[in-house]
DNA sequence: CCGAGTGTTCGATGGATATCTTACAGTCCC
DNA sequence: GGGACTGTAAGATATCCATCGAACACTCGG
């Protein structure tokens, strides 16, 4: 009875963001941090719905990388899905490649400039 | 005589990062910026050396304005040449985009959602 | 039912950065 | 040379956001 109220618990069953109505802004920042761009791909390393949030390999506290997600969520670029205890993730390749063409690509191909060399 | 000490002046001549060495990171984050996402659109609709750093229409004073120009030099996302008193800008299309393939027509393309509408 | 495992929420903290204000350095024109 | 104009530099402030720690919710296996 009555969920969702104070403290947490992760059963209220993720918000999904279409990636049609996600800002270009959105979308930019979402993918403009080191922790998600490593989680992104990972993502894409991995067949869908087989890493669970707890998978990945970042140096940040369980915290953080939820807020992770949720941010990758809001973006249009993750779906999560609760499969027992735990949440697994898929990302949403044709979808996002569709409403902003290129850009998983970019983050995928990576290979040039480590930034600070 | 010695310029470049304290203070400022401009003449300097500005420092520029060949996007070749410009990691993804680096990329995204220059472009996760609302003012900065404005500038790189007025810059694409016009021509090369024809706008100074004070002819775009953004709500921010000169230091500022000039801050997002260093970031985005830093980017390689744009060139800049001292013209006279003053500083003309040209937005380097061909370079960058053979650098990061498709991010630059992802701003310039902007249709869908806003943001928050 | 209890404990281990997983992930979320809240609140607080710290660091990065966007911004302003002020001061300065050039260029141009009278 | 003086002034208007343009842009940079430095310091202070403010805001955003990534992170952590703790508490909680839910599932599953004894």
């Amino acid at each position: 009875m009555a969920n969702q109220a104070a403290g947490g618990g992760h059963r209220a069953a993720p918000v999904h963001t279409d990636p049609e109505e996600v800002s270009v802004l959105t979308a930019l920042s979402a993918v403009s941090d080191p922790v998600r761009i490593t989680l992104i791909r990972e993502l894409a390393g991995s067949a869908d719905w087989t890493r669970s949030c707890g998978s990945f390999d970042v140096p940040v506290g369980k915290a953080a990388l939820s807020h992770h997600f949720s941010v990758l969520r809001g973006a249009g670029l993750v779906e999560q899905r609760d499969e027992g205890p735990r949440r697994v993730n898929r990302l949403r390749r044709e979808e996002f490649e569709e409403r902003f063409p290129g850009l998983l690509d970019l983050l995928l191909r990576e290979d040039g400039a480590a930034d600070a060399e």
